[in-house]
DNA sequence: TTGAAAGCGCTAACAC
DNA sequence: GTGTTAGCGCTTTCAA
């Protein structure tokens, strides 16, 4: 079994007799061809087997119709959720997706810009790992490659589809109030910008509530993870006044917190009320008593592609960046 | 803000003085240039914020250094875990991630694998859509690019790295009769090869137990997600020699079935026993009452990749195709 | 030690 | 309607 020689632009021009720029215009269904001559060239191509080759095709046309995603970490299911969805859509519309891992490290989120920049992928979706450091996101958008936040980034002047974090706190934060909690942790993860935002939403249910500031107690769990959940509760619980209902950052952090519940004796949602964030989708079937925020990630997936794909099109049209925040649904769980 | 012109090897010639033959060796760190000349060539690349096109440097080496992924559905956790871990071992060694998603079908897949030739990645790793209609997925690797598959293929004589099904069937049947139920049932989601090698492995450890072949009874859930689990659920019941302990052939059917469990008064793992398939770091902090068989989608994309690397730098060797399955253990979860 | 020239496979501008 | 020519940005002989 050999290397194989793949059918090029030249073999099929040699067959059929038509000049290369024939047998190209032909391959991509120029009208100006007769249908027969076009028709002859499809299917001496298909005979030959051949397939263009994508590669030489984006150096001449300097486009390659890929899209690049850059992501904290794909193990979220929110993300995974985005992944997917994006994927789907990009497909849909003859696009392809290249993939990379920021795993919250800005310089790991560095390297796979710049390795998108070098793959001259058309466009690049975000999900940024650091609120404040995102100098190297701009420096790509200004040297020329459209990109597109899939969360916001305050003062960064880049095109934005995202949650309306703050929204979807708030929301929770009534919820909890209105059955009654007067004392409410927050698990931070520490690390997205949004953090912020959800702790002002619930700062500001809290305070429309009529309720002292207090009401609100902030944990970091450094990170965002289950294990971290888990991790933080007994810090949590060490409070003499000790919360009665737990709004954690990401949905790992709230199954880090409800498993510690479990092991110490304290009944969900019954003695503590969990709240987290998470999918319609992906919890669909879940049997953990946990509020969620729906995180809509599909949603802002669909939306952010048509929007960066909407600016390739118009590419020199030059629009200006827009925020775009979808503001989440609460789902209160049935299970108890 | 304009397109901003991005800087060419031929700048950095225009801007150093030298060839641009000489520029492309300096960036690429050859050993016949003096160190002067180098560092002088590198600190003008720099200046002027050179990166390499990599999409002329692969039509000239006829190489993209990238390896594309198709999976069935990424929302899968197992697979999800691959992804992420493939992403990892590619971008550490130097290589870009094409990513697709079939959605279980075998036309979508047939389209992912010819985009990713037109797009002339060095490999593919697939994790096959269908069990049987695989031969595009041939006719892939004939045209020659390497495909490594993540799931056993009987019969497609292709590079294989995947999990043992039949062992850890094997492995799980072993637990359950070895607790004491003598009616198990199984929950197919019809779709994957290995289903068949999972009833197998149960039928061995039945036998092997001296048992009745009508200790399994195997039911078609007709999908793999947790919506299909709890559908299937009311038809595995309704047998009036209902079964104490279910397989089922994916984890999110065993969560659905699970629920519904929940739902109609019958504890688990008290009345019912429920063993699905996972990885140990995706459930590390469930809450679930599942025995899983740890699917180690980690260790098979580990392998897997290295594999493929490994024969693509021996491209020209041709080394034969070679199947190697890994055994999963058990993970018995300690909750109740 | 460095440079000139050809070529990777395709598209595009302009002839004919 | 179809062919010719040049060129996308880089690498790679082969000379000098």
């Amino acid at each position: 079994m050999k290397p194989k020689p793949k059918t090029k632009l030249k073999d099929v021009a040699k067959a059929t007799g038509f000049s290369e720029n024939t047998v190209s215009l032909a391959l991509r269904g120029s009208p100006r061809l007769p249908e027969s001559t076009r028709d002859l060239i499809l299917r001496v191509a298909e005979e030959l087997n051949y397939f263009p080759n994508h590669i030489a095709r984006s150096l001449a046309n300097n486009a390659t119709r890929t899209i690049g995603l850059v992501l904290t970490d794909i193990m979220n299911p929110t993300l995974t959720l985005a992944a997917r969805t994006i994927e789907r859509e990009l497909t849909k519309a003859g696009y392809g997706m290249m993939f990379a891992a920021s795993d919250t490290s800005v310089e790991s989120e560095k390297r796979a810009l710049l390795r998108f920049q070098s793959y001259q992928v058309d466009g690049i979706l975000v999900y940024p790992a650091h609120h404040r450091k995102f100098d190297h996101i701009v420096a790509v958008a200004e040297a020329g490659t459209p990109v597109l936040l899939l969360a916001e980034l305050r003062g960064s002047g880049l095109d934005t589809v995202a949650i309306d974090d703050m929204a979807g706190a708030y929301k929770v934060a009534c919820h909890l109030l209105g059955l009654g909690h007067r004392r409410i942790a927050m698990l931070d993860g520490g690390f997205m910008s949004g953090n912020d935002d959800k702790r002002r939403g619930i700062r500001q249910a809290i305070r429309q509530a009529g309720l002292p500031t207090d009401t609100l107690i902030v944990h970091n769990a450094k990170g965002t993870s289950a294990t971290q959940g888990y991790r933080v509760m007994p810090a949590v619980m060490a409070d003499p006044n000790k919360p009665t209902a737990l709004v954690a950052s990401t949905d790992a952090l709230a199954t880090g917190a409800l498993r510690w519940c479990g092991e110490n004796g304290i009944s969900v949602p019954g003695q503590m009320a969990i709240a987290g964030y998470d999918n319609t989708e992906v919890s669909e079937f879940s049997v953990l008593p946990l509020t969620t925020v729906n995180y809509a990630a599909d949603e802002i997936s669909r939306i952010g592609v048509a929007r960066i794909l909407h600016r390739l099109e118009n590419k020199e049209a030059r629009l200006p960046a827009e925020t775009q925040l979808i503001e989440p649904e609460l789902i209160v769980r049935a299970t108890t």
